[in-house]
DNA sequence: GATGATTTGTACGTATGTATA
DNA sequence: ATATACATACGTACAAATCAT
């Protein structure tokens, strides 16, 4: 019974999963009394979580406001995903030059296996194995540091990107763009890994941002929570 | 009077201010009691305010144990300052390509006022002008969720780069370093400017990994106020 | 290994600031 | 514009876990 820790780490992680999921939409303003109500807890451990939350930019907070899901403008949202082509695309150059004899086959294997997904059409099954891809390279990196920091990352992407595999045809080229960078590192060629990974990470970022532009909550492009222009608390700044 | 904001945040940048100045040294213990008292406070803002230093990475927390001043090992401080190379790398090979006219003259007036700093000598002048320099760059890569991340990892590796002014010969070498960046930047070569910052980081963290390992608290490798070696909650994992 | 002291985690009440009529 | 309603921020009390003996 690995039940352990506190309720608000607790609260925290569910929420992040939710957050990270899309269960919890951008824009969606979180209660202090509800969910305290909710998960039957006091509001103390709720008010900590959140704090967590803030400190890791999921959730922005502002003072006697409260704490909305974090939703970034679509200027923003392209500045997220240019950061996270950098960073996977640093990942995947070390990758190339890290990674052991086994681990490239076993990268290979997923990869080839992952034919499979698409053929079938299974876009559920492709995102989750696009998920393990991606983690697979970040931890070939051999930087845990840079693992965290890649994942830390992605989990402020990922609710804007829930959908990309929707995009007709968008399978077999995530599979193509997937076959230049495994193919650069199974050649030790890390500025190829590198370059293949930054353009995969490109395409998926217009694919998203467009996606979310038509499907952003309000006019405006500020969330409707906030009406007025005051700067959010940032605890990242 | 901008006064303003809750206790617990502000109670939160003071002690972040703290960690990255070196005032409060990595693997010291935050007491709850002790903080409130001092502030004068109760003990919940200042819990809330370690949540979000937690979030942030800047301290480790466990259930029921308490709050330390994050402690990396060895291995970890060469990983993070292997990211802050490569995001620093990544700001420097943007600004190269980004900035205008304007901002390309600024930079080389600010790097050849720094000459008169290394010719007298002053190690606490010369560290402010770096710390504006590697500012400058950052916000020349005109994305500002980059800017931040690399703020934000910065502020973890700062607490272990204190005294690299003091190695004799550093001043001038460093801004040497800092001319290649500059001219690479100002004749727009990307990918000579990413070259150049890459390296001018890798040799901080030579003289600042092996300055740490000198000064380290303790015997082990591990911070002494964890005898044991459960793992701490990774709020970033 | 048990017990008391200390510290952290949670509940709840009240005050203060924000939004709304 | 003022007052009222409401959510958040903070303080205090208590419970639970850790540590020191």
């Amino acid at each position: 019974m690995s039940e352990k820790s506190t309720l608000a780490d607790r609260l925290r992680e569910n929420l992040a999963e939710q957050i990270v999921s899309g269960e919890l939409r951008p824009g969606t303003r979180l209660d202090e009394i509800e969910l305290a109500t909710r998960f039957g807890m006091s509001r103390t451990p709720v008010r900590e979580a959140f704090k967590a939350l803030a400190g890791m930019g999921l959730v922005e907070q502002r003072p006697h406001r409260g704490v909305v899901v974090a939703l970034p403008t679509r200027r923003r949202m392209e500045e997220m995903f240019e950061v996270m082509a950098e960073i996977e695309a640093t990942c995947a150059r070390l990758a190339a030059i890290r990674m052991t004899g086994p681990e490239r086959r076993f990268l290979e294997q997923a990869h080839l296996q992952s034919l499979g997904i698409v053929r079938t059409g299974d876009m559920q099954g492709y995102a989750s194995f696009n998920n393990d891809f991606h983690d697979i390279i970040y931890r070939a990196s051999k930087n845990s540091f840079l693992e965290e920091t890649a994942r830390a990352v992605r989990r402020r992407v990922l609710p804007f990107r829930v959908s990309q595999f929707r995009v007709v045809g968008r399978l077999s080229s995530s599979h193509a763009e997937h076959d230049q960078v495994v193919q650069a590192i199974l050649r030790g060629d890390g500025a190829a890994a590198e370059a293949a990974m930054r353009a995969h990470v490109a395409k998926v970022t217009v694919a998203s941002v467009d996606f979310v532009e038509e499907h952003r909550p309000g006019q405006p492009l500020m969330p409707q929570h906030w009406p007025d222009d005051t700067p959010a608390i940032r605890q990242n700044p």
